[in-house]
DNA sequence: AGCGGTGTGTAGTACATACTACACGCATGG
DNA sequence: CCATGCGTGTAGTATGTACTACACACCGCT
């Protein structure tokens, strides 16, 4: 499921409930042109810039961080946080490459706790 | 500490025991022009792309991904894994952004040694 | 019949990214 | 003294990013 697609499906279930979720009025709480939405939502132009996209998932109440990962980007805050310390993150995520979902959230949650 | 000068101050250390790492000769090898290379180690031009960057660090023999961090850059391939599971490693990084140096290393040895 | 709202096609803009190409003056060694 | 290598200044280019502005045709309502 690429960017476009996945907004396009949120944003017609949204609007199965609300009429407020159109093409145009959401384009138009979101900021943006009506017409570019819709290309972006036909993948006719790439995925937009991270605060619109923040924005947008805001609004479709959805949670950015998965919407930003469709466009391929990360959250500008993660990128600081790894940046700051390139080896040590970088170790990290490529150790847990592989990992199974639920050992992933035990550390989280184990981190969470204070277990450490 | 900024990438160029960060690039400016390995090079010229290796330079010192090796006269190939003049500007004009890590150029060549990396693959860009003299002049490039010679503003970005100067902050006159921002850092180049992650591929050029790569070939950069292999020459200094720097690791990548410090190189990448300076330059404000997430290695490839630990986007790619973030963007797989962002909900997941946006949990974990956040949960581990302000803890020490030696708590994150102990994680990374504790799934390597496959205590999970 | 006309008005508002719908999605979308076309064209164009401003800025950033990621460089190249050429030229200049300095210095060091044969 | 001049060839070689050095760092660097100036100018220019191609592509990508992130959009705007306007126009069109369609559909439902009153």
């Amino acid at each position: 499921m690429d960017f476009g697609s996945y907004v396009r499906a949120v944003r017609e279930g949204r609007r199965e409930a609300d009429v407020r979720f159109s093409v145009r009025q959401v384009a138009q709480r979101v900021g943006v042109e009506p017409a570019y939405l819709s290309k972006v939502e036909r993948g006719e132009q790439p995925p937009p810039s991270e605060a619109t996209i923040r924005r947008l998932a805001e609004d479709l109440e959805e949670d950015a961080d998965v919407l930003l990962a469709l466009a391929g980007k990360i959250s500008g805050d993660l990128r600081e946080v790894i940046c700051r310390r390139p080896q040590l993150f970088g170790a990290l995520i490529r150790e847990l490459k592989e990992m199974p979902d639920h050992a992933i959230l035990r550390i989280v949650r184990e981190v969470r706790d204070g277990s450490w």
